[in-house]
DNA sequence: GCATGAGGCGAGCGTTTACTCGCCTACAAT
DNA sequence: ATTGTAGGCGAGTAAACGCTCGCCTCATGC
């Protein structure tokens, strides 16, 4: 930011030029995110713009930011929800509230997964998955895997192929996956792992 | 392809310009690819680069062709060879073989995972994963699963998990994580799901 | 009600870069 | 030897786009 908005008026415009930097995204793809067209479309002049934001990336950032916080807002509040309960209830559980947090802003997830460079979002990714490997890791201590190293391998292992089996369901919608079947599967392959003695 | 080399110092300019686009994406990333660049590092000029690739996408596209089509050859060979055998063992082979194939070429493989926007790749991709889902599909028909429409839906699971978690160990290395158990934890991941009872 | 500075504007500058075009060279056939 | 053609060159062009700068307006404190 290179200086904070005081007045209110000012305040709303940095709120119109992210929710409009989101638009832009989602309407014109990763190539079409110019700073004329975030500016015109939150009705503002590219100076004004640049009165906020030192450059291109950083609002971009912003708008990635945003709504990475949202998905992680989301996943978290689905995991600890649902961490508690039991059997194989527990992973249909997770992995419908998973697929929910994604489906709710596909048309970012799809923008962000496709056209984007993975590496803009690289350390929000890394965060998420962090903190849910963390659950996962002591879910599995609850389970009665002693050894902290298998605990983080496995926690490892089972959030990135949950994590990539929801996305893609969401963004490539298979025919021969029904909602349902993908919710089962998933916690299938999950449970089948997490559980299988040694 | 504007058109066709006729000499063979010509078709040597071709080759060369391809070789020098591999290594401009390598050295100064999906950004640095620039036609300029490209044409340098082949020592040729930028006309003579337009004479046989009618833009830039053109270029990128030959180059990123050549590399899916190596990592596809080793992947389906891998699994050609190894499909054959039984019990965990299997697993663990193809486990291996599949970390080989990305491992062979893990500079393209981390410019194009982490700097190109997925869809640029999303053709081959999805190629590739259709034939490892088909492979996948008719060892499952060989352990007895009926149901058409099961095997398709546990191929797909199965295979994009284990791509997943292959790439993404190539790339991050994770420190918890051996190359000796990476394999054996994806094994047992693909070994639980497509084992276990219904 | 006036002075001050924050807020906002938008034409345009400068750079980057994909791509071209006129010209030259090397080769092969007659 | 000559001539036609493919191959090759590289300075230059055009367009896009990030970003600035000089100017105007409005809000707030005295």
């Amino acid at each position: 930011m290179r200086k904070t908005p005081r007045q209110a008026r000012s305040r709303a415009m940095v709120e119109r030029l992210v929710a409009a930097g989101r638009d832009v995204l989602v309407a014109h793809g990763y190539d079409g995110f110019t700073t004329n067209k975030v500016a015109d479309a939150a009705g503002v002049s590219p100076g004004s713009l640049y009165q906020y934001f030192p450059d291109k990336a950083a609002i971009l950032d912003v708008v990635l930011d945003r709504w990475s916080d949202e998905v992680a807002e989301r996943v978290a509040a689905a995991l600890a929800d649902r961490i508690g309960a039991t059997g194989p209830a527990m992973g249909h559980a997770v992995a419908d509230a998973l697929l929910a947090a994604l489906e709710a802003d596909a048309a970012v997830l799809r923008v962000v997964t496709e056209e984007l460079p993975a590496a803009h979002l690289a350390r929000q990714r890394r965060a998420l998955e962090q903190r849910v490997i963390q659950l996962a890791g002591a879910y599995l201590a609850g389970l009665g895997v002693d050894d902290a190293t298998l605990r983080q391998q496995r926690a490892w292992v089972v959030v990135l192929a949950v994590e990539q089996l929801a996305v893609r369901w969401v963004l490539d919608q298979p025919a021969a996956l029904s909602r349902a079947d993908a919710v089962a599967e998933i916690a299938r392959l999950a449970g089948t792992y997490l559980a299988a003695p040694d």
